[in-house]
RNA sequence: GGCCCUAUCGUCUAACGGUUUAGGACGCAGCCCUCUCAAGGCUGAAAUACGGGUUCGAUUCCCGUUAGGGCUACCA
């Protein structure tokens, strides 16, 4: 019988979920729907002194938003749990405890002081720094001894002097590491925790992972891993090592050079749905020319033998783009109901559904977010206050004044107020004054939005309505 | 420093030895459409890091150089 495929999102609840690691979370979410698997999220909390509070709700929260669900993990029990290692001491303890009885890792006492000193010298004699070894043949009963004394330590791997050791990484080929660069890697530390190394073998095993996908980062460190793994006799996993997000300038992906939190995208305005179908595309394609992927087309398609080797950039232009394609697929409805909570935020009374919608539907293939509504179309929510600068000088003279406080009178008076009617009426004013249509329909346009672009100024006026033209076309009047 | 990984337009990438005058997308430039902007259509500039091999033939395979990145903690 197959085995069944099960992988995970491993995250140190250290702050705000990265952009990186949103990655990471999907591919595996993908492989795993993909292959009819389990997505599970283990919190790897190993770290006291790093952990923030409410990092673990922020991180769950932010996956959730993105759309990316996982089937076991905190407060969703599969049969495998605890999900959080710090509730997993127990089994990290027996663990390592046979590891020791097996000769596989013993105690050592060496004070930080000490391993400290040992690297300065490796430093100054330009050996590579590593831990010397000293504790790796204590004999049993000293070490015994000095444990039962309370004698602070921790326990080291015992990793082969000599030989090498060659994986297979799905998207990396054969991986060759020789075991005299490998260090005795602690496992467990003096507070009682375990390390990542430790932790993450014997929770890998016991949770039943059959794919280890994370980043690039492990790949030096998964030799010990794997010895790991032979040391206790287990099966060991595949592993797909994922290359690394980057800066513009090439450099590891970090704060600094812009926003890296998934969660400031999302304040930002940005589409989920673009964030995610972005994120995918940063190492991994279709083989064909297609771009704009929802999550289920994402499934559909995700296979780690088109994840790509090299790094990629992070190029928010193009996530941009791909945000402006997603609003452009959303259903009118939709966006009317995200924009009437932007509205309600802004403190903007809120218009009628169908109001809303003709906005939607005339601005829809103009903006590229969300809040762009309230940013270049604010006028259809309130009056302008301002008028663009140079559109003034360039729009507004005494000829438009006079054409202004005719279209005002006319409109007012007209039985109808269509989009044909009033470009009609607009049109044969401008004939009558001897002016192009051009001129007017930019005068008015100034005076009606305050901006000197937008949608069709006809169409847009029908949705104003009379009172409100003849109005702010009046106060323009005024103005000039 | 040591070890490991990587290397196609500015960016994301296609090509899995020959169908390639190296394709697409973003961005950029120009033109068309047009009341402006956007959208759309068309066009253009733009890349196989370098040097050796292997081969009848290399973007593709091998080696080296260079560059970038990662790791080198009782962090993950």
């Amino acid at each position: 019988m197959p085995q069944e495929t099960r992988v995970r999102f491993a995250p140190s609840p250290t702050g705000f979920l990265h952009v990186g690691g949103l990655r990471t979370a999907l591919y595996n979410f993908l492989f795993a729907r993909h292959n009819s698997g389990k997505f599970i999220l283990r919190v790897e909390d190993t770290d006291q002194s790093r952990k923030v509070e409410g990092a673990v709700e922020n991180l769950i929260e932010t996956l959730r938003w993105s759309g990316i669900e996982f089937d076991e993990g905190p407060g969703i029990d599969g049969g495998f749990g605890p999900y959080t290692q710090s509730e997993r001491l127990q089994t990290y303890h027996e663990h390592v405890q046979k590891l020791v009885s097996d000769g596989h890792a013993y105690h050592c006492f060496c004070t930080p002081e000490r391993l400290d000193q040992v690297r300065k010298q490796q430093q100054a004699m330009k050996l590579p720094p590593a831990y010397d070894r000293h504790c790796r043949d204590l004999p049993r009963e000293e070490s015994e001894k000095r444990r039962k004394s309370g004698e602070p330590g921790v326990i080291r791997m015992k990793v082969p002097i000599g030989g090498e050791m060659t994986f297979e990484d799905i998207i990396r080929g054969k991986v060759t590491i020789a075991h005299k660069v490998l260090d005795d890697q602690v496992l467990l530390k003096s507070d009682g925790f375990p390390t990542y190394h430790l932790a993450v073998v014997v929770d890998d095993h016991l949770m039943k992972i059959s794919h280890v996908i994370r980043g690039e980062e492990w790949l030096p460190s998964t030799p010990k891993h794997i010895m790991l793994y032979k040391y206790f006799g287990w099966d060991v996993p595949q592993f797909a090592h994922l290359p690394l997000l980057l800066n513009p300038d090439r450099t590891k992906l970090s704060k600094r050079q812009g926003d890296v939190a998934v969660e400031d995208y999302r304040n930002k305005g940005y589409l989920r749905e673009a964030i995610v179908n972005f994120v995918a595309f940063l190492g991994w394609n279709p083989g064909d020319e297609r771009e704009i992927f929802t999550l289920n087309d994402l499934i559909r398609d995700f296979t780690l033998e088109r994840v790509g080797k090299s790094g990629a950039v992070f190029n928010v232009e193009k996530l941009n783009w791909l945000n402006q394609q997603h609003l452009r697929l959303k259903p009118d409805e939709e966006i009317a109901t995200l924009l009437e909570l932007l509205l309600q935020e802004a403190g903007v009374s809120a218009p009628s559904r169908s109001y809303l919608l003709r906005v939607v539907a005339l601005m829809k293939e103009r903006v590229t977010f969300i809040p762009d509504y309230l940013e270049f179309a604010g006028y259809f929510f309130n009056d302008p206050t301002e008028y663009d600068e140079k559109g003034r000088q360039k729009h507004w003279n005494a000829d438009a004044k006079k054409a202004l406080a005719m279209l005002a009178e006319q409109l007012e008076k007209a039985p109808a107020f269509t989009t044909q009617s009033i470009e009609e009426a607009l049109r044969v004013l401008a004939e009558q004054l001897g002016v192009g249509a051009g001129k007017l329909i930019h005068a008015t346009r100034l005076a009606l939005s305050g901006r000197v672009v937008g949608p069709g100024l006809f169409e847009m006026m029908e949705l104003l309505g009379k009172d409100t033209v003849v109005r702010r076309l009046r106060h323009a009047v005024g103005l000039m």
